[in-house]
DNA sequence: TGGGGTCCTGAAATTGAATTACGCAACCGG
DNA sequence: CCGGTTGCGTAATTCAATTTCAGGACCCCA
């Protein structure tokens, strides 16, 4: 997993022969991935040994290891280490977004508390109304998508990017709401009030967020998505593919917490879209 | 890419050496990936040259090869073979929704025709005016995602989810106006005349959807995305994770087609974000 | 300034894995 | 029942990767 790292950090020293193997390296992953002992040795210069100890030095258990794991990295990460090239061509971009989207999906994985996704699917199970809430553009998105997972499978929610509206909305809740909240800096500070406010009357609220932020600390159930943003500013956030998944998984747990009622409503919708739209039902469900 | 297909395939025959093999790599890729072909070969109860053999015939150059290329495809794709089990655990489902949404991205990468993404980017660069229009919850998502991506480039961007609307807008729409339209299936017969009313006027269109459909038959240019969807109604869609990607890569070209007007609009939206909000200019633009 | 030590490196030797060659056995068509 | 074909394993071979070893650079301390 850290293999990246390493050759970076390796290759940005100034001299020596692995620095030089990582930059061969980091400079054509394909090339390395291909070649033999002999190939790479030749291209960086160097001998095959040093090849077979710069694959050890790094933490594999020999070259063909190290082609493996080389493998293994490559598409996720790829153009991680060249730092933030300001890639120009369209195949650049299209590489560029895809790996760091990829990234943004492994990590998530990676830090992903189950426990926590668990806890809040079975709130929103028990539901008998759910607010998702999130504003700024990419929490705007993520609030919609509760709203278009979720009342699909049967639940009432409601979904809004209007946070003046959702501190309203918070004042006025009744018994049986539960609120979700996303927030990608966590620091809004009408989303926060909103959030203490559920608290306050002792109503759950779930919090998408970053970890360690004052939305993180107010929410009662937490779902922490901590990931380094990248420099280039003309770059979208990758970090809503994350926020993305998160959705994704929470949806499905819900879903399988209530199969029955889950499928039945589902069924309905599908029925209803090939009814009226197209009569294709190998269609997805929703455009 | 295929070699997953290919071991499926290969699995799901009833008899020969092959077959053993195959399954005996999918059952356990971690080992295969590790594995020296004497290892492999015992596991299967075959020979090393059978091994040899069968690496050959599903594409590679020899075992080595084969491993190389397991290893590529190990993380994507990883559960795709074994078909739409239906993952319970949470463990499973989170999994599950990395796995899938990070194919989806491969795919998209794989595709992606770069050349019809600059045009597009063009057309929306060239544009006094751009309407983004999307129904359905999918698409309702994208076009949101376009307005959001490409105001702040200092364009002028309207999106809707209102198909009746669009098709009055598209009725009134003047020289200058650019559509982006986004639909999964491409068989909304609104969104299609739509499109159609905007080509009868000479004004550009700009879709995102599926080859073929009659939406990319209408349409001034096509920006394909075909992807398989799973069987598994409970799985929330992972193609609007390709959607997604594809536009952020048309941001990002529209972003660097004239970048210093980009620069200076991103600064300005920026500047005003942490002034009003947080006074952190590390967190990111849109919350 | 020089001697001993350490570290780094590549050439050569060695090991060991992967592949090829070969032959046997089963199956198929005539 | 007999060639021909195919599929497979054993044994031989080849080739890649690794280990060994020796030369050289650098450093530390006398």
């Amino acid at each position: 997993m850290d293999l990246f790292q390493t050759l970076a950090n390796t290759a940005g020293k100034p001299e020596g022969l692995d620095a030089r193997l990582a930059r061969t390296v980091l400079d054509d992953v394909d090339f390395a991935m291909r070649a033999s002992i002999a190939e790479l040795a030749e291209r960086a210069g160097v001998s095959a040994p040093s090849v077979t100890r710069f694959s050890r030095r790094i933490g594999c258990a020999g070259y063909p290891d190290f082609k493996v794991k080389l493998a293994q990295m490559a598409y996720v990460g790829l153009r991680y280490l060249k730092p933030e090239v300001t890639s120009t061509t369209p195949a650049e971009v299209a590489e560029d977004i895809v790996t760091k989207a990829q990234d943004a999906l492994f990590r998530f994985h990676r830090q992903v508390d189950l426990a926590a996704m668990e806890r809040a699917a079975q709130l929103l199970r028990g539901a008998d109304f759910i607010q998702a809430v999130g504003a700024g553009g990419n929490s705007s998105m993520i609030a919609g998508e509760l709203h278009n997972r979720l009342f699909r499978l049967g639940l009432r929610v409601h979904s809004s990017n209007d946070l003046t509206m959702s501190l309203m909305q918070a004042s006025a809740a009744t018994e049986g709401t539960v609120t979700i909240v996303s927030s990608m800096t966590g620091i809004d500070a009408t989303l926060v009030r909103c959030v203490e406010l559920l608290g306050q009357q002792g109503l759950p609220t779930i919090a998408l967020t970053q970890s360690g932020s004052p939305l993180a600390k107010a929410a009662s159930v937490v779902i922490t998505i901590d990931l380094p943003e990248g420099q280039n500013i003309f770059r979208p956030s990758s970090t809503r593919f994350a926020y993305l998944a998160a959705v994704d998984v929470l949806a499905n747990l819900v879903a399988y917490a209530d199969r029955a009622t889950s499928l039945q409503t589902l069924r309905r919708v599908k029925a209803e879209l090939v009814r009226s739209r197209d009569g294709d039902d190998r269609q997805l469900l929703g455009d």
